[in-house]
RNA sequence: GUGGCCAUGGUGUAAUGGUAACACAGCAGGUUGUGGUCCUGUUAUCACGGGUUCAAUUCCCGUUGGCCACCCCA
């Protein structure tokens, strides 16, 4: 029993004496938009993401890491240059030496980027890769809404089968159903380029008839993006939206087959899924099938339905990154929303339990204990200890709250007999054992 | 980017123009040999800055942050 030990104990919470009672210094919170994800948060976050690799291994993906700071213009040029995400959403800076980069707002851009720069097309296509990490966007925190913010997703390069884009949709529904959740595809297509500029101009001609309706915002995207209106929930737009023409009917022979195609392969796989006519997503790569996976959610108001992923085919990426022609296919899911989706659903996922807590006693029992500790690491028997605690109440009472099964004492009567108390945490009773044997005796509790 | 609501210990809350109460959690202890109950102690210059006032945690303004809606999206 050392006083040193008894100072260590207090020192956090003891005050310079010579520093002025007065706290100076301001108490630093994290910036806007960001958080913190806990320990007490991590097993659920773990079963996520345990969830994403585990379907999208079994279905030939690979992981791929890219940068979370890539040149700005791959995003201006990827995901469009009018896009919200772009035109206001990108944290963006300039180096020193004059580069001009942006912390990434999403992931296939990069994805493509990398197939390209490292020569993938020389790799057995399709290329099937998944990612994991940290997205930005500078938009006002919400529900559900974070500056950074997590997403997973999944690639298909080289191959433009409507298979894939079904299958792609399979994958992110298969993911939130096995996790518990309920979702529900929502799909269109979008065709081509040109069935996109003449849509459009057949839409803004609808539109413009009812000029006097639209906001000042979304008179603004009538010239930009009119395809966007389609996504407002102004009660004025969703009535104009029932009349409104629908790009199902501009399509090609080609796209409309497509789409076909990939409606007949998802009906094979019983996702529940729906023609949403007006589906448009918010990056210009996209063409042809275009998906987003939603679950019902309860706010204040009553439901509305979140987001919580979306994908689509990006034939045409390739070449606006200045590789050469080459079909894409991919969808991101949103892991923040989908952990926020558990947890209002009520789901946990299991808990991992200490199966024994190792206790000592005076310092030979601290010395024998350490050495305990580390053989039942190395069988694989999940451990638990409080060596720093010197009463073996306080231990025990960690060993409660740790809800260990069973408790092994070492103290120093123990040691110079070379034994070891092993304790029924349930049941209160123990057993004297020799010391050497602790591991298979521990295999036997554990093993009935 | 626009608008609304909010800001008290680690967490959740309470009260009050005269410096704060309760619950839970944490730590220590109830004579370093034993947990889940009990008891004791301990843990807040009331987000930050300024103003009004004899006096502000309480009123006003600003800042920062949070929540929510719009916009948009994951």
């Amino acid at each position: 029993m050392s006083p040193m030990r008894k100072d260590t104990r207090k020192a956090p919470v003891k005050k310079d004496a010579d520093a002025s009672p007065k706290r100076t210094v301001h108490p630093i919170s994290p910036v806007r938009g960001m958080r913190d994800i806990l320990p007490s948060e991590q097993p659920l976050w773990n079963m996520v993401r345990a969830k994403c690799i585990e379907i999208a291994s079994a279905y030939g993906f690979e992981r791929i890491d890219t940068p979370m700071v890539e040149e700005t213009g791959l995003f201006v040029r990827g995901v469009g240059k009018y896009t919200d995400i772009v035109e206001k959403e990108m944290y963006s800076f300039e180096t020193e030496g004059g580069s001009k980069l942006s912390l990434r707002p999403e992931g296939t851009a990069s994805v493509m980027r990398s197939y390209i720069s490292n020569g993938m097309v020389s790799l057995p296509q399709p290329v099937k890769l998944w990612y994991m990490g940290p997205m930005f966007r500078h938009d006002r925190p919400q529900h559900g809404r974070y500056r950074q913010f997590y997403q997973f997703g999944c690639e298909v390069i080289g191959e433009e089968d409507a298979v894939t884009d079904a299958q792609l949709a399979l994958i992110s529904y298969l993911i939130l159903k096995e996790l518990g959740l309920k979702p529900t595809i929502r799909i269109n297509s979008i065709g081509t380029t040109e069935t996109r500029t003449n849509y459009k101009n057949a839409l803004v001609s609808y539109l413009r008839g009812h000029r006097s309706k639209l906001s000042e915002e979304d008179k603004k995207r009538l010239l930009r993006s009119p395809m966007r209106i389609l996504d407002s929930k102004d009660p004025a737009i969703v009535e104009i939206k029932a009349e409104a023409p629908q790009i199902v009917d501009w399509l090609d022979e080609r796209s409309k087959s497509h789409f076909m195609r990939v409606l007949e392969y998802l009906d094979e796989t019983n996702v529940p899924y729906q023609l949403d006519p007006y589906l448009v997503r918010g990056l210009d790569y996209y063409a042809d099938t275009v998906f987003e996976a939603y679950v019902e959610h309860e706010d204040e108001q009553g439901h509305a339905q979140l987001a919580l992923g979306g994908g689509g085919r990006y034939d045409g990426l390739s070449e606006v990154l200045g590789g050469r022609e080459t079909p894409g296919t991919g969808f991101s899911l949103g892991l923040d929303r989908i952990v926020a989706q558990l947890r209002e659903s009520d789901i946990k996922p299991e808990k991992k339990q200490v199966d024994i807590f190792v206790a000592q006693l005076g310092e030979q029992g601290r010395k024998k204990a350490l050495a305990v500790f580390e053989e039942l690491r190395k069988a694989g028997i999940v451990s638990g200890e409080a060596f720093a605690k010197d009463s073996i109440r306080a231990q025990m009472e960690v060993a409660n709250r740790q809800e260990a099964k069973f408790a092994i004492v070492i103290g120093q009567k123990e040691v110079l007999d070379g034994t070891a108390i092993i304790r029924d945490m349930e049941s209160g009773t123990q057993e004297i054992i020799d010391v050497q044997k602790v591991i298979q005796e521990v295999h036997k509790k554990l093993g009935k």
